[in-house]
DNA sequence: CAACCTATGTTTAGTTT
DNA sequence: AAAACTAAACATAGGTT
């Protein structure tokens, strides 16, 4: 008899035409993908954040470090983002049937800037995300949530995902660097 | 004389202290992760999205497919993804102040709904998302967005990128299937 | 400082349980 | 169908140019 096996093999990159090996790889380099993706951040102490579409037409949304762990420590910060969309949103036509609205939805902006209702929307949106990635991370048993690699969490929540970890960007790295122990970085 | 190099050492999955061993591991990772997230595209037809954040704090955004190829390829789709998100982001606040503004840009939301507007707001908004993209992909000359690793692309960008991504998906997968010749993937 | 080098640690294709 | 296994392919730490 010959070897118990042939070990690995070299393969090219391109398209895997069999629908059950490509599940397999899939698989495979995924979880390899978010070791990779871990370990950068643990090494270096850099975010990442990590949205793959599976060949079966699923989202995952990876990333670290754990959004649940970051949000315990941080206080939203009022932002000007929200407002900003919006309006970038509105600003986006060139239809004259919608400047009216554009106009009207402005004026909203406007008008909303200058109560301190804005702090506590945006408190309030925060805790509504929050609270989705930390069900999503408790259900998973997990810390991060790249391990939580997370079905669990519809499409409309991914661009919250990257919307999250860019207003924590800042912050975070400070946060870090202040952690003199290495080891809580771990947990 | 000893060998001419020790090889690869096992090091621990923790905070690199040494600046310089840092950033050399962080360009190498990086890379790593590149090359990673581009193959299970090519081999499974993900689609990957990556954002990263230096030690530097300079973002990277990186991912598979070129946005710019698939921008040549696909027709924006008419969206309801842009009147939900404004919807869900209002909804999100349990301060009374902002109900009434709730309710009026909500109606706002409903009448735009019922013109052909929308579908021409979109493809303004897509257009303009997609010439940021192709200056950025332009100036560093490739095909990739992820070669293009791009600091071209300003921080307000990485958000859109993902929606972009979000919104191409479906279609995407189908027109990958479609190209009948494999080496078309690699271009 | 980036590119290259070497040797070894790590990932994973194919196979088996 | 998921997990374990094997060995070759691949990535990369530390060093050199």
């Amino acid at each position: 008899m010959g070897r118990p096996s042939k070990g690995r093999q070299r393969i090219e990159i391109r398209r895997i035409e069999d629908a059950g090996r490509l599940e397999v790889t899939f698989s495979k380099r995924k979880s390899g993908l978010q070791k990779k993706a871990s370990e950068l951040f643990l090494l270096c102490g850099s975010p990442v954040a990590l949205v793959v579409f599976s060949p079966g037409k699923k989202a995952f949304a990876l990333g670290t470090p754990s959004v649940d762990d970051v949000l315990r420590r941080h206080a939203p910060v009022p932002g000007e983002e929200l407002d900003a969309k919006i309006l970038a949103v509105l600003q986006d036509t060139d239809d004259a049937s919608a400047v009216a609205d554009r106009a009207e939805a402005e004026a909203i902006v406007r008008r909303t800037e200058d109560t301190r209702a804005r702090s506590a929307t945006e408190k309030a949106r925060m805790d509504a995300i929050g609270k989705s990635v930390r069900q999503a991370a408790a259900k998973a048993g997990r810390k991060f949530w790249w391990e939580a690699d997370s079905d669990e969490l519809g499409e409309d929540e991914l661009p919250e995902f990257v919307k999250v970890l860019r207003r924590l960007r800042v912050n975070l790295q400070r946060h870090l660097d202040s952690l003199s122990a290495p080891a809580r970085q771990l947990q």
